[in-house]
DNA sequence: GGCATATTCAACCGATTGGTTGATGATTTG
DNA sequence: CAAATCATCAACCAATCGGTTGAATATGCC
C-alpha cells in the first residue's frame, strides 16, 4: 500500500510524465501522439509511459498497431488522501488547478 | 513553479521521508530524535531531512546544539492542487489518512 | 508479398539517489 | 580544560534514472 505511494509519488516527480497527465485529461492518445510535442526520442517517452502505467495512472490498451493510453485518476486518490492529511487544505479548487496547467504547458495548450 | 512540483513529489516518493513527515505531524523533533525509529545512521536521516528542507516541507532552525525539524504543511498545497485536478475527489477525508497512517507506520504510531 | 507505420527491446551512457563510514565542527556539561 | 553530545561533511559505493541509438516485432495498406 505504501509501495503504491512510492511509485504514485516518483511517477509524478518529472514534468515530462506530469505533462503527459494534463495531456491525457483531454483524451485517450496513442503513444505516438503523446511524444509529438516533447523534443525527446520515442523510446523515452514509452519508457515514461510505462512508468505511468506501473504506477497505475495510466492504462494502455492495444488496439490493432496502436497502443492507446487513458488516464486512470483513481490511482491519484491515496496519494491525495496522503496528502490532505497534512494541511487541511480548501476543498477542490479547480481554478487554481486552470492556472497551473497554464503554468506548466507553456505551448502545449493548444 | 513547475520545479517546485518536481521537488515536492520526489521528495515524497521516499517512505524513510514520508514517514518523518508523520511523525513532524505530532510535533517539532530535533535531528536526533527523528533518527532513532529508523535502523538507518544519523547522516542518512540528516540527508532525508535536508531534501525535505529544500523541497520546503519542513524548516530548520538551529538553537544550541540542537536542530529543531519542523513541519511546513503549506508547501504541499501546490502538489495538492495540481493532483487534484485530475479526480475531482472528495473533500478532506480525516479518516481514511488516519488509516494510511495506521499502514504506513506500523510501530512508529505510539 | 513488400513496404510503411507503431511500438518496444537491448545495450549503453552520464547523472542522481540512498546508503555507508570516518573525520570534523559546534555546543553543552562536569 | 576535557569529555560527551548534536549534527554535518567528505569520500565512497551499488543501484536507479532519464536519456540515446539501432535493431526487432507487430500490424496495416497497396
Amino acid at each position: 500500500m505504501s509501495r503504491d505511494l512510492d511509485s504514485v509519488f516518483a511517477a509524478l516527480a518529472d514534468p515530462t510524465r506530469r505533462a503527459i497527465l494534463a495531456m491525457l485529461l483531454e483524451d485517450d492518445m496513442a503513444v505516438t501522439d503523446v511524444a509529438e510535442p516533447f523534443e525527446m526520442s520515442l523510446a523515452a517517452i514509452s519508457k515514461h509511459l510505462g512508468i505511468l502505467a506501473s504506477a497505475g495512472l495510466i492504462s494502455q490498451e492495444k488496439r490493432g498497431r496502436v497502443k492507446w493510453c487513458k488516464l486512470e485518476p483513481d490511482a491519484l486518490r491515496a496519494a491525495s488522501v496522503w496528502m490532505q492529511g497534512f494541511g487541511q487544505f480548501e476543498p477542490v479548487n479547480l481554478e487554481a488547478f486552470e492556472a497551473f496547467l497554464a503554468q506548466e504547458l507553456p505551448g502545449l495548450n493548444s
